[in-house]
DNA sequence: TACAAAACATACATCCATGTATGTATAATT
DNA sequence: AATTATACATACATGGATGTATGTTTTGTA
């Protein structure tokens, strides 16, 4: 076929990041076949091979468009929700985590990245999973030390207690929703468990 | 080859379970061959396809050698840990758990059922893990709903919350060993925040 | 002791995925 | 206006995996 233009060609390669997260969702990363991702997004696979160099690449950069900083959650809290001290602010960034994985993109990437990928290749989504949870758990401790500091953490609960729990709480959380995510809300059920938690780890709780 | 005696077959079967359990943890499940499976036990994929219908029986028989019920952890309690009240058993019954994921075949089939596996053919590990959390979390909710009589709970917080936050809490944990064995010991930091947390959650924590 | 089925090994047919090489029309550049 | 690199499509070469069919001993059994 004829060359496109510039724009084109990258909804091309938009379209093509799209088919990859609905192929990748439906029929898991190892037994989708470039050819129906391909397909999917409208093209043939010489139109993969241009933009990407194959199907770990496609995979990488697919990831690379739902990454969501810790930092970046803390600026999302809504200006009508005031945090009230470290703890709270914690709180409130986790509630955003919660609403953003609950929508369809975030989620379907989520899906394939917890159940529907081995690792292959140059690929390891395990070592993905687990620098994306150190950079989480690196960015929530210093909070919990200040909370710590400021005396709103529980008698005899550590900072660095209070943060391993909170992580494995959430991941267990996000895990287990995932496992059926038609058998509670993450908006509700998981935000009540969120708040719950940091009500008993709060000295005042 | 020639036929085998019954216990000489049984013995091939087991170690075909053995191989595909090294070498699903290795590759993956999709990307692990049968040949290679066969291989590594030392027989071709005629003794394989004897002995079960394919990939997915294959990999159904690998997890029923793993399966472990609630009720027998509860039993596996040692008798010089005797338990104080309904939190208390629940809580030593998670130790067993964690106890015995660190053992080396539990280990590596459940970083093959977390990790190494997509759902593919009639086998679907995401519902075999909720089918399996289910029966945990049923398992455990009367025990919790017991202490909450018994006024072991928190005020405040219902049994069903705690039992969600419980599973929640343990999930995680495993999960995010399971990202990276190396990084904490399950047995010690694993017990201490689990025995954290049913402080932070018991009436007189 | 004969025989049928067990417990495999071997061979074959089929299919599909990946990677790369090559073709091609057009957008961008000079 | 001519040229070049772009943005793909098409074609080809290779390889490996699955499933099944068929052989071959030997074991359990009647």
């Amino acid at each position: 076929m004829a060359r496109r233009t510039k724009a084109e060609a990258e909804a091309t390669r938009e379209s093509l990041l799209d088919a990859a997260e609905a192929v990748f969702y439906e029929k898991g990363v190892a037994r989708a076949s470039l050819r129906e991702i391909a397909h999917t997004a409208g093209v043939t696979r010489g139109a993969l091979y241009w933009h990407f160099e194959g199907k770990a690449d496609l995979f990488q950069s697919m990831l690379e468009r739902v990454h969501m900083p810790f930092e970046e959650l803390v600026e999302a809290i809504p200006d009508e929700q005031r945090a009230e001290g470290h703890l709270d602010e914690i709180r409130l960034a986790c509630l955003q985590a919660i609403d953003r994985l609950e929508r369809p993109q975030y989620k379907r990437v989520h899906a394939i990245l917890l159940h529907r990928c081995e690792f292959f290749a140059d690929i390891n989504p395990v070592g993905m999973l687990a620098e994306l949870s150190r950079e989480a758990v690196a960015a929530t401790l210093p909070r919990f030390e200040a909370a710590r500091s400021a005396g709103e953490l529980r008698p005899g609960l550590s900072a660095e207690d209070a943060n391993q729990l909170l992580h494995a709480t959430l991941r267990g959380l996000i895990h287990g929703w995932h496992l059926d995510t038609s058998a509670f809300s993450l908006a509700e059920t998981g935000s009540r468990l969120v708040d719950q938690w940091f009500r008993l780890v709060s000295a005042d709780g």
